[in-house]
DNA sequence: AATTAGCACTCAGAGATAAAGAGTGCTAAC
DNA sequence: GTTAGCACTCTTTATCTCTGAGTGCTAATT
């Protein structure tokens, strides 16, 4: 692949981000030193060879698919961030803020810089450990289930019985599943495991089993991954989108999850070509991981349109992602390593 | 006011709300017997009286803001629901699931049965009382703080500390909180307040200072009414609104709040007028409250065009509110109305 | 052999014009 | 007081033209 041909490849896509219009041969003359019918002649091989497409005969160029991701992996120069830059960025995260609080704040940042949406999802390691399973009633027949990971999540589910629980029944199932499951890592809450607490319950068992149900779903919610999405307006507003399509997939977002279920460790570009899957024609999701305790502890991500500023968005998202990472490891510095275990144990002996 | 005059007005009205195309005199012919010039006539004097408006001078009538005040208000049948409908309606709530989980049932059949937004407001009423509020560690330095008020609602805080917590600061700080907030009415947690639990710390003053700034906070939010949203598709795709208009207003909901903060007690209607501040032209919000207890415990709303089926969809939400209002209420029959307060007290000694 | 100037050609988009149709207001008759 | 009739208004839709950006191809140039 001829060099003066990627560099008219490259300009092509630098322009095209900045303009959004088709670009014209001449327009190319300010990047590469050749006439405009040398960089028409180009073109049309570009073309031939798949990387860019006429919206019609007598329009300029538009980076096709495959374009766009040869741009993305070798043309493309990233900027980089200057100190100034860096402490802007900075400045706009709440750094001593909880890491949920954090993380919002760089994705309600990244929605600001970029004029796209942005994307947090967040998953408990399936590993992590029970550390505090609890039911407290709560009025009238109602119960709420709390439970408490070692990483810090807390989640609880509300759930109505056909009869209230006597004082030794709510007893009794408390001391139980203090003693059973805390301190296990939280899949291995199984159907299985469940069914072994049932028959476990004794006599209690009819009245329990709907409890049971809920602390069956609060343990597939706590990991199941979750999903932030922010910034829907500049994706309604980007009119390089389908509103109609817009519109359907905010309506149902679970199209986003698969893009952060794999969970590649590394940087992600993807983009919505025909064959691909997601549901927004022409848009394309960036996101890079996030840490915590050295394991990946979630994502941020970019949801835009394809001709996004690559250069500069990409450093933006890797400096949030590593700083946050930073700011959450930094927390685990300290001495009090053991600390949450220690408290588990001498409180499931009390309980 | 004549009363072929009304007539001609509800004629236009109805037709408008099923056409939404400026109505004529002929199409009022088939609701009124007169000659369509008598019918012109008629809107001429309509019009002057400010109930009709005409989009151009060559085009037929739609209703203005007070022709629509009248409608609803003095001219407008509401439709009678058949056994048939109401079981169709019941059929789509959950009627056996939580009171949340109720209400957003009742919520989103709204938004399948009128192609509009559905609001569901609630609040926790402020003398409602404070049943449970406990602090717990979930890691290196972080806390939660859990609330749980006598009406059921669970909430809770992380909060991030600068130093850990010793075992009796936190066993101190729980004891305090057991005996002097459970049991009291939620708004009684004043900034005063705090400030006087702050001093009773004593020498842990200092250490426990953000945590009773999260318990303000979360107080607070307790409290606060909380509104959700949804049917947002259905606003985004109604081409009686500005595009630009709904998508503000998602991106800001804060709007909503007013049209639900204030707690009418009936069935309320009202419409974006210019002078009124509501940022959706051309919108009309009409509401019924739900209660628990005998008390109003939220509100069910629907918001949408101006020409929405009136006659239809104000059964519905009358329908559903006493529907929840009914569930609610028999959930509470029984004997063991005193059952939480019991255990409250017997906890509190315990922990 | 590669590059470039020149030119005819294509096509989307913007305006302009025209025709159709719905509905009105007014006048005169009932 | 009501109605038929008619001229008039104004939107909507379709058709047409014109313009300009940009191309592909050919022939000349380096």
């Amino acid at each position: 692949m001829d060099s003066r041909k990627l560099k008219i490849l490259q300009a092509v896509v630098d322009e095209y981000i900045v303009s959004g219009e088709p670009v014209g041969s001449k327009a190319i003359m300010a990047h590469v030193k050749a006439s405009s019918a040398t960089i028409r002649n180009e073109m049309a091989e570009l073309e031939k060879q798949g990387y860019l497409e006429q919206p019609h005969t007598s329009a300029g160029r538009i980076p096709t698919y495959n374009g766009y991701r040869l741009y993305v992996d070798t043309l493309m120069e990233r900027d980089q961030l200057s100190e100034e830059e860096k402490r802007s960025l900075d400045a706009m995260l709440d750094e001593s803020a909880t890491e949920e609080e954090l993380v919002n704040s760089a994705s309600l940042a990244l929605t600001q810089l970029t004029q796209c949406a942005s994307v947090v999802a967040s998953s408990t390691p399936k590993f992590s450990l029970i550390s505090k399973v609890e039911v407290i009633p709560t009025g009238k027949r109602m119960y709420v289930i709390l439970m408490i990971t070692s990483n810090g999540k807390i989640k609880n589910k509300v759930c109505r019985l056909e009869f209230d629980l006597t004082h030794e029944q709510l007893e009794f199932f408390d001391k139980y599943l203090a003693e059973n499951l805390q301190g296990m890592p939280i899949d291995n809450v199984s159907e299985e495991m469940i069914e072994k607490i049932r028959t476990a319950m004794g006599t209690y068992m009819v009245t329990l089993t709907p409890l049971l149900g809920e602390l069956f779903n609060l343990a597939k919610e706590m990991t199941a991954q979750d999903i932030k999405l922010r910034g829907e307006k500049n994706l309604l507003t980007c009119k390089d989108f389908d509103q109609g399509e817009i519109i359907d997939f905010l309506d149902n977002r679970k199209e986003i999850e698969k893009f952060f279920n794999d969970s590649f460790s590394d940087l992600q570009i993807s983009f919505s070509s025909e064959g691909d899957s997601f549901a927004i024609h022409n848009s394309s999701i960036i996101s890079a991981p996030f840490k915590k305790d050295g394991v990946t502890a979630g994502r941020l991500g970019l949801i835009g349109p394809m001709r996004i500023n690559y250069s500069k968005f990409i450093p933006y998202l890797e400096y949030f992602s590593q700083r946050i990472t930073t700011l959450l490891s930094e927390r685990d510095e300290g001495d009090e390593r053991l600390e949450i275990e220690e408290k588990n144990t001498t409180e499931g002996g009390n309980s």
